[in-house]
DNA sequence: CTGAAAGCGCTAACAG
DNA sequence: CTGTTAGCGCTTTCAG
């Protein structure tokens, strides 16, 4: 392949000249630039990025480390970034945890290998609990799980208010003996949480709760269980929540499997809008995240923050949209 | 950070040795070999990837380029192929070419100017039409979709003996005008689409056919809408079959539209197995895809081309699983 | 077994 | 406006 001397040679100017054309830089002939683009694709040149990277110390690149690609929030945020850097002229490295804190470590230590610009992440809670920017060599944007306290730039969904309007919608239709069912993998689990309690205190109602055990790769199966042996308990709820996709699908899964109808023999909603939830007998209630926009805005903020190293820590909220279905019809013979 | 020279001045050796070190490479004493150990664990060195690559001339980093990252085939492809290349010391470029062409020569030129070791792909026809291993700058393995005159390495689905044995199937279970809805931005759905042709040529029966335009983004729309068209026709098919899982969702979204039930009013299947597909209804008959060994196979072959560049083309057919649910039902009151 | 030295292809002063 | 030159950090002969 040629290089930027065969270039040089064939346009009959300085290395120089033909770098300075290459990075679009101003002072440089008319002539000579017309002469160097020239040879450039007589020869169909492309500069070695190995090179460049290494000499300018700049690789315009950023990493993408999400937490489970077969989840679809996840290929929806990886598109998102995708395109914004792409209009940047920037390369993206795409990581996929898988859940499991160790790959999550093992690809920030690629990250810094790679030496990236800067990383969108959407930590595991190991990570998150003890977050420091200072701890890591490049910008990092949070997306998806954050906590309150950390310092960091971050987009993420407003959970806790999300869940409260869920949770007082289903009161709202009848319910009453609510459960929430969800996972401490995540930040977000905990913080859909508070806000379920906060909706069922307000109105004076007990909550229920449980809990999909930690790192669990099978989350549907386990939710799947959960439900199963809850149906053969004494009090059943009227309604169920579950705290992310998989672990609405895995009730479902069960519910079906026990043959026991929603909404009316109970009530069903959740979090994240999938091609199926529409799908699903009357439709599935959902607080469905604006994915892609979430996507956006963490790349905009990692280029400026990259731009600007020290600028004031910014962090986006942007709220859920309830899509009401017919998995929390009103429930009939309600005295609300 | 440190580079290669504070390690070689801390332990005392040229840089020589630390670079044999790091490649663990025979033939360094005993003792300079522990001391360059404890040196870079010292310093907390890490080699400069730009450094190392523009010089060994060597990136030990694969290309993936997908069709479409928010088809499950695929993000279950790129957990495979990850799987594989980090167990060998390998990097990966993902690379999402959303189903647009223009992007898929972006990424093409990409890997390129990355000079990676080799590429795994899954082409739009555009490119496989006209595809020549001689035409791309490293090897290639192909993936999902291949002609069977294409000359390259290969991990495909035996698509037309799938569709074959799942029209088979239909025809068992009663079912006649069986029609088949198939996009061709892919050479799968032509394959396919012969399958379901032989089937019913076999057994006498006549074909219905109807295309999903081809570079369509919301193949999902177009296929419901042209089961709504079918519904208000004369004549509606006992059963359809959708080439892919895109389709066979707008088709469903279609079929509850105008509240047809299957498979009591008409019969359903198609390919690929999501978590959704046992939720439909009765649940949906499909063809499964061994997704994993695919993506694995591919990578294994695509590091044994790299390894040896001159040995013969390989290609690898797996075949489908047909999973047989409800939304296949033997007819009732069927003839045969 | 170890070290010195020559670049890989490019960028960015610096000089003219 | 253009060219010369000194490395970026590393691998890899080639001597010793």
């Amino acid at each position: 392949m040629a290089n930027i001397k065969d270039v040089a040679k064939q346009a009959g100017v300085s290395i120089a000249s033909v770098s300075r054309v290459l990075a679009g830089r101003a002072g440089v002939g008319k002539t000579t630039r017309q002469r160097v683009l020239k040879a450039i694709q007589a020869l169909d040149y492309r500069p070695d990025l190995a090179a460049q990277r290494l000499r300018s110390r700049r690789t315009d690149t950023i990493g993408l480390i999400v937490s489970d690609i077969r989840n679809p929030f996840f290929t929806e945020i990886s598109r998102a970034v995708e395109d914004m850097a792409y209009q940047n002229r920037m390369r993206v490295i795409l990581c996929n945890a898988d859940e499991d804190p160790e790959k999550e470590r093992l690809y920030l230590d690629l990250m810094r290998d790679e030496k990236v610009s800067g990383v969108i992440l959407s930590p595991s809670l190991s990570i998150l609990a003890r977050f420091q920017i200072s701890d890591y060599p490049f910008p990092v944007v949070l997306i998806d799980r954050c906590d309150r306290e950390t310092i960091a730039d971050a987009v993420v969904l407003d959970n806790t208010d999300s869940a409260y309007r869920l949770t007082v919608h289903l009161i709202e239709q009848g319910y009453r003996r609510i459960m929430f069912i969800y996972d401490m993998t995540s930040a977000t689990g905990q913080q859909r949480h508070e806000g379920y309690v906060m909706a069922m205190a307000t109105r004076g109602l007990e909550t229920q709760v449980k809990v999909v055990p930690t790192p669990v790769r099978a989350t549907v199966d386990v939710a799947h269980a959960i439900v199963s042996e809850l149906v053969r308990g004494q009090l059943l709820p009227d309604a169920l929540i579950g705290s992310n996709g998989l672990i609405l699908l895995g009730i479902i899964q069960a519910l079906r499997e026990v043959r026991l109808q929603f909404p009316e023999q109970i009530a069903l909603a959740g979090f994240d809008d999938s091609p199926w939830t529409q799908l699903q007998g009357p439709g599935i209630t959902v607080i469905a995240q604006p994915v892609y926009d979430i996507g956006q805005a963490a790349t905009e903020l990692l280029l400026q923050r990259i731009a600007h190293p020290s600028q004031p820590m910014r962090r986006v909220v942007l709220p859920g949209e309830l899509r009401k279905r017919g998995s929390s019809a009103r429930r009939t013979g309600a005295t609300d």
